[in-house]
DNA sequence: TAGTGGTCTAGACCACAGG
DNA sequence: CTGTGGTCTAGACCACTAG
């Protein structure tokens, strides 16, 4: 026989079995059998309807979860990924307006606030001398319910007094502006993947280990002085970054 | 500099036996018993070593190269993980001199160049009707030996004639400039983490459906014409995106 | 309490890489 | 050819979640 696809498939003929698998899960997906957020059948079922074995049929789910296709909740099963969001973020667009303007519905929880000494990390990311104190807000923020960032602010207090006592579930953009008349400005920010912590993952409910995007945003105000920073842990699956240059 | 490293305690008594070994193999990375590229020791050594399984050492593994810590090259092994390259997408700066300044050799390696009908999405991409003819040139690009890069330039032929008579494994954007007098302008792009596509992991060697960063640049010229578009594919653990807002 | 995912054992064969 | 990682089998117990 000739050049034909057979030859080009030869590093599928190995891993039969969890690609098998892999194309017959997202088959469903793509034909609408199973849609976003649904839960796929346990993996005992599925491992039997592949005649396979739990491991190889956790070694396909794994793939199409690294793909971003499906993500698991911890004990709780796997379930289809929505689409993307799309996030700049050199933008200064809030959490439940970029939400709410893609048709998605946000929601925002606060896990503690308080003031404490701060990280030399974050001491470094302020500018601020060592051993500074620092109010730090902790949230976890969800997508039509699904649990997707974890955020830690970091706030330089020197600009925000009495802010532990406002409102902190809603949007810290709008408390800024309304309370303090500060304004966000130039952002700087940084992103790589990695795992989560492990505040992260219990806060998420995700398995320790799971991929992660960390990003991290160090945020001015009008007259160009750095008023914060956040470091914000990702679902892996959950954002579509967009960046345009001035 | 990776906020992440290993002194987390994971939980209680889940997982007993792979954190245990992510917690030694990483012990040696960090008191530089094993260093940048090196081999780590055989699976079936380092099972015996912890006296478990394959299938458990496996797992420790996978957890420590989503963490960035260690990487595989497809049938060859287990490396230790480089230090991150620092990537601006914003700048204009090319692979070969954004490497050097951080002390790093680059390497680029061309696999094949030609004309093409493009894809629908390259025309969107570049704003050309559908069926355009466009240049494709397709590399990879190494760090110090590692391959880490797998890209797709689509080249607007109008602005670039005979440019694939060129010398195409040095810098694209000198040769834009030298030859033609072109310069980087604006410049827009996307980042999403996925899995390679088969054609990347077959030329990065590495395996199937391991896990990638997915960015896509659109760039335009000193005039604000769409020039080109770069489709890259990004070993998960080679970069740390660094962004500064205008 | 029942059922789920999370973890682990103790093997096995194959395809490929390197000597 | 030898040793490697890649894949797979057929079970098991535990910890947690949901009803």
């Amino acid at each position: 026989m000739l050049h034909n696809s057979a030859s080009f498939c030869t590093s599928l003929s190995r891993q039969k079995t969890v690609t098998a698998i892999c194309q017959a899960i997202s088959g469903w997906i793509e034909q609408g059998e199973l849609t976003h957020n649904d839960r796929l059948p346990a993996e005992r079922v599925l491992s039997e309807q592949f005649t396979t074995t739990r491991i190889t049929l956790r070694e396909a789910l794994g793939q199409l979860e690294a793909q971003g296709m499906i993500y698991r909740e911890v004990r709780r099963g796997w379930f289809v990924s929505p689409p993307r969001i799309i996030y700049n973020p050199l933008q200064r667009s809030h959490f439940h307006a970029m939400a709410r303007e893609q048709g998605r519905k946000p929601a925002t929880e606060v896990l503690d606030a308080g003031e404490i000494v701060a990280p030399e990390v974050i001491n470094a990311h302020l500018t601020l001398p060592s051993r500074s104190r620092v109010y730090c807000i902790r949230r976890i923020r969800r997508i039509d319910g699904r649990a997707v960032l974890y955020v830690e602010h970091y706030l330089n207090p020197e600009y925000f007094p009495a802010i532990l006592h406002e409102d902190l579930t809603s949007s810290l953009t709008e408390l800024y502006a309304n309370t303090y008349g500060i304004r966000y400005g130039k952002v700087r920010f940084a992103m790589l993947p990695t795992t989560f912590p492990l505040a992260a993952s219990r806060a998420l409910k995700v398995a320790d280990n799971s991929p992660a995007l960390f990003i991290t945003r160090i945020n001015r105000d009008q007259y160009g002085r750095i008023i914060d920073c956040d470091l914000e842990y990702w679902r892996y699956d959950t954002l579509h970054i967009m960046v345009e240059a001035e």
